[in-house]
DNA sequence: CCTTATGTTCAACGTTTATTGAACTATCGA
DNA sequence: TCGATAGTTCAATAAACGTTGAACATAAGG
């Protein structure tokens, strides 16, 4: 629980990995909440997904996350702070994760996502 | 061999299955080859894919492809050809398989993904 | 210092996955 | 009718995956 966990560099993130990662229900609701959550304060910790699955499973898909390239992990405290790799997402795949986050919107009931945020906004 | 495949109706088509199913390499430089081959005569057989891997595992990820709603086998005789189901996945995910294939060409190389046909275009 | 809260790590488990070769089915052409 | 061709199906295998609970590590708060 001491180390800053690795995460692999711009240019060592690869598609089906990311893909791959994405493909889980409960990782692409994690990724989905973490870009919900992008607009208000861009991280959100552990607890705040205990309603996808128990703490021990949530660290297996962070750790998946992270390996992947899709999110950052902070350690502050005894809480790490989680946000969405955007930036070095779009830059290495244009437009791939704004598609999936528009489909993955779409089919929210469908997927059992849930808004973090309760603020509604139109698209 | 005799029956007409079965594939999912467009409604059915889901998120996490289309991504489980692009995430696996050899899936994925299948998809690319069909959109490749989409402005030529957007029909392949299977011994296209000979290069990909043998017969039998790729009569597997067709199975796959197939089943997940990505593409659609019509038989003729003793070929089956396949196609994109582009109309249906841009219906139900729009932009996400253009994302998907324009990071895949981005990453060709280290893909190792093939141009099926010799045609060069700029994009 | 002791306790509580946060989150990770580990071992165990059952499931799903990709890959292989052999056997099989069906169609086409000679 | 007799191959040859095209592709599927099956069984077997090894590896990877997702989930669980228990044990652990760390930091914060009293």
């Amino acid at each position: 629980m001491s180390r800053t966990p690795l995460h692999p560099t711009r240019e060592q993130i690869e598609l089906p990995t990311v893909l791959d990662c994405l493909s889980d229900p409960i990782r692409l609701a994690i990724v989905y909440q973490l870009a919900r959550q992008e607009r208000v304060s861009s991280e959100l910790c552990c607890s705040d997904f205990y309603a996808l699955s128990g703490k021990s499973n949530l660290a297996y898909h962070f750790a998946k996350l992270r390996e992947c390239g899709l999110m950052q992990t902070r350690v502050a405290g005894t809480n790490r702070f989680m946000r969405l790799r955007r930036e070095d997402l779009d830059a290495r795949f244009p437009g791939l994760l704004d598609a999936v986050l528009k489909s993955a919107a779409r089919d929210a009931e469908r997927l059992e996502l849930i808004d973090t945020c309760d603020v509604v906004e139109a698209d």
